[in-house]
DNA sequence: ACATCAACTTACAATTAGTAAGTTTTAAGG
DNA sequence: CCTTAAAACTTACTAATTGTAAGTTGATGT
């Protein structure tokens, strides 16, 4: 699977993992997988996360095309953010993140 | 899927993305799913890491239960790093991975 | 005995994240 | 209408994380 010195796949794969895993990345995407969310109502759905990173992420996302930005009768200040069909294929993503989750007891493995 | 006010699972979650998102520690765990190997040659597969997070990483891994740091001959200067069964089902999570980056096309994503 | 290499450490600079306060539209209440 | 408040940002600044480069320690090889 690995070669020792990692070609095209991996350094997609490293690209990727290391954009997916900047920081509230994972918690933005599952949030909005359960459907198109205002502004505020990400915001509140995650704790811990500041105004200036959820909006320096949401732009991220953006751009890397997975998720829309949506102007609600085109008013600057009524926004809703909906994940593309990209960023939907993520929930595979998800899903086996969570099966290892079970699989390996993680609240064990961060309470040491 | 995910109520509003996120609970357990969103938690658990949240730690375990967070955890796997750290900086080269998907990279490290990916190069280790070839087979056990030494510090130096984790070091030549990871383009661009440096020693001091490739230390700190793999003491991260090995608290997390996901790496064994074995002493080969039992001397300080010859260690091996291999994957944990948690670590190797980790396995799955990269291919999950690696099938959303060929959905997606991610080269071209990451390309702006 | 000397140089070299593996596997770290340490000190410090640069980048990224967190905190808190301020802005600007829009909507709502009196 | 006039004031207040909320949504969706910005900005300025502090703290934490990462990157860089050099140094340390204990084998190994010649």
């Amino acid at each position: 699977m690995t070669q020792p010195n990692c070609s095209h796949i991996c350094s997609s794969y490293h690209q990727a993992i290391e954009f997916i895993g900047k920081r509230w990345v994972g918690m933005i995407i599952y949030t909005l997988l359960a459907g198109p969310k205002r502004y505020y109502e990400i915001h509140a759905a995650i704790p811990g996360i500041s105004d200036r990173l959820l909006t320096e992420r949401l732009n991220e996302l953006v751009d890397a095309g997975l998720i829309n930005k949506k102007f609600i009768d085109s008013s600057i200040k009524k926004v809703e953010y909906e994940l593309t069909p990209n960023g939907l294929a993520f929930q595979e993503v998800i899903q086996s993140i969570q099966k290892w989750i079970d699989l390996c007891d993680f609240e064990q493995i961060t309470k040491k």
